[in-house]
DNA sequence: TATAAAATTTAGTCTTGCCTAAATTATTGT
DNA sequence: ACAATAATTTAGGCAAGACTAAATTTTATA
């Protein structure tokens, strides 16, 4: 069955909310959905529970979303970046009006609607904003633009293209693994530094802004 | 407070079964609505008793709209009407295709979004089924193609045009004083024969269907 | 480390809008 | 006119999804 307009609001802020890697907190979806914590804790505690669980969720530890509830989470994000663009393209929306117009549609289109109007656009890879679409087999893509220094703890990725490293830089990469089609994990992220501690070929590497910010990405 | 999708299909159901003139009973509505009789009275009392009312309801008696009502059905059926339109021209759905869409559309977009979909339409007067779409400020038009002949009970207007009378016939008509400009009203309608008891100026008058379908009006 | 503050959960309630079963009112055929 | 039937309404319930107030757990501070 297809989530309620309800659920997949909730899903979509906490797939927004874990995309850092750390889970969701009750009081953070609250104020995301301008809904208070306690409606939000008996919600959470429905949706961890049910036949196919969408999320992951212990008391007091906040929730993440299972690959299930990742998938309807980004049918509804890719229905509201599609219609995003297509509104601004087609109806001469300016970008910052179509985002109440688009929070509503997201959850009545059908998905022939979505496919026409993704024809229409041209699989368009980013809405007006800027955000990436999520794939019509819902998968968010990590393209070329999309800096490994965007990177959080826990997710994982392959190499995709090097960028604006000078000679030094690049062979300095290259004695630690860090070429094309290797495949990388984030181990940890520190806020203060944006330092990223990531696992190459089982070695542990702490890199630098200055670093990551070249290095681009595809996530795996 | 703008009613709720399920009202907004009551009232959208009632101003259909209404346009003959008479009530709408509960069982037909509950039949249009895919929904139990017994639910269609709670709800009808519900909308009955209302501040500013949406309908008019007396036990056993059936439902009409009040204006207010009669308003805010038309506000959804132009929502209907507008967005077939403009999901056949612009994403190429067929005719038979576009209801479904439309029927879950019309309750979530804007007033802005109405507005700008009926100017990139050019304000059509119709729908890709030949429906009216009602107007901007909610009124259903009836136009030149709109006979006299399917006008029902209380309803009134004024006479745009007479078409196919011969000189015989034009005569007659001008006899009772039915000529473009002069406000008409139905007085009664009678489903055996079609025939029409109409009153203009002070007088009343029974006209058959090969009279009433010649002479064209636009609703007052 | 004890305690105050903040976050979270529990318990109980409310509204919307639907349902079934039973009672009532209208209508119809003879 | 009067029973049989159809239509309608009443009464009681349920599920979704929100809320408040109070209890509990966690985190932070002195």
């Amino acid at each position: 069955m297809k989530p309620s307009t309800s659920i997949q609001d909730y899903l979509k802020r906490i797939y927004e909310l874990t995309e850092s890697g750390s889970p969701a907190s009750t009081n953070d979806l609250a104020r995301e959905l301008n809904i208070k914590p306690a409606s939000v804790t008996g919600m959470i505690q429905k949706l961890a529970s049910e036949k196919p669980a969408l999320i992951e969720y212990q008391k007091h530890q906040g929730v993440t979303l299972t690959s299930a509830g990742k998938k309807a989470a980004l049918e509804v994000i890719r229905h509201h970046r599609l219609l995003e663009t297509w509104l601004v393209q087609t109806l001469g929306y300016s970008w910052d009006e179509v985002h109440e117009e688009a929070e509503k549609l997201e959850h009545v289109i059908s998905e022939d609607f979505e496919r026409r109007i993704a024809a229409a656009l041209g699989h368009p890879l980013r809405d007006p904003h800027g955000e990436l679409i999520p794939t019509a087999d819902l998968k968010m893509p990590l393209d070329d633009t999309t800096p490994l220094s965007a990177l959080r703890k826990n997710q994982s990725g392959k190499i995709l293209s090097i960028k604006g490293a000078d000679a030094d830089l690049l062979r300095y990469l290259d004695e630690l693994g860090l070429t094309p089609n290797t495949m990388i994990e984030v181990i940890d992220y520190s806020p203060f530094d944006h330092n990223l501690t990531i696992k190459v070929e089982k070695k542990t590497h702490v890199l630098g802004l200055s670093v990551t910010s070249k290095i681009f990405i595809e996530e795996s």
